[in-house]
DNA sequence: CACATATAATAATCATGCTTATTATCGTCA
DNA sequence: TGACGATAATAAGCATGATTATTATATGTG
């Protein structure tokens, strides 16, 4: 019973998390942290709102990681010249070599998590959760939005 | 580059804690707080050191929990009295029904993950978490104890 | 232009995870 | 018996995730 997908899944997250967190402390950054400054080295000056979206998180979880990842020097918040509410993010100079790093010590964690695995294994492993979290990512419809058809007939 | 294992179970494991806490909020538990309850409903009396280990996760971690969830009335905590240190847990009466119902939720969710998977690939994700999990809980010897040998070469 | 609605970000509050440190008790060995 | 190390639990403090509510600004419509 406690070999479930939820279970199997978070406890290998939590794990990772943890072996990583070892390795990346020297960095002073978490995983999570190392995940945001590696989408904004992809686009550089989104805003918090889409950077949000991209890691799939809570526009407020987003928020107070800039503000750790801001204040540890590795990312500047510009104003938009657009639209004065939103912030652009850029990463600082510092953080373009830390993120050479990580990529080696990340790589190290992947290979003791997957020690064993022949190269098709792997893929599959891979192929098998991303198809998991496809099927998560679909609306749900938990509460679905009052059509206009359905104001209509109330 | 986003889709490493490292990602990918983070990604599934948040959102199924996610669905989950959505289909079990009217239950007033939270994903991990079931998974604590059914090892109570396996292992009663057991102590905190004990369910943490078996929850793998620290004991201080499991503590907080027990104190949620013998606040909200399921699980008591009673003096073990052969060690004055210890507390023996117990679920209440209504922990029972609760976890009986939980499991039919659960059996959805898991079901909309794996949604379009065969049987074979749902036991074969399985048995590639399991055996990434096992890596991970292999010591790693980060911080290898100084043994005998090495004192006498030191 | 004015007003209503939508959007970007933040505040407050909670649960889960961690590390490090502290307290109380147990067990063992001199 | 008394001291010392091990163990059970807790405290303090931090990061990551969430929900709900609030503020400021954009935008679209009459």
């Amino acid at each position: 019973m406690q070999n479930n997908i939820a279970f199997l899944t978070s406890d290998v997250s939590r794990l990772l998390r943890k072996r990583f967190d070892v390795v990346s402390r020297r960095f002073g950054v978490t995983g999570p942290q190392w995940r945001m400054l590696a989408a904004l080295r992809r686009t550089p000056g989104i805003n918090q709102g889409a950077l949000a979206q991209w890691l799939e998180v809570e526009a407020i979880t987003a928020g107070r990681m800039i503000d750790r990842l801001e204040k540890s020097g590795m990312v500047v918040r510009r104003a938009d010249p657009n639209d004065r509410r939103a912030w652009r993010l850029f990463l600082t100079d510092a953080a373009t070599p830390l993120l050479d790093e990580l990529f080696v010590c990340a790589t190290e964690v992947f290979e003791e998590a997957q020690q064993g695995f022949a190269p098709a294994e792997r893929e599959l492993l891979l192929t098998l959760l991303e198809r998991v979290r496809a099927n998560l990512l679909e609306d749900s419809a938990p509460e679905k939005p009052v059509t206009e058809g359905a104001l209509a007939h109330g």
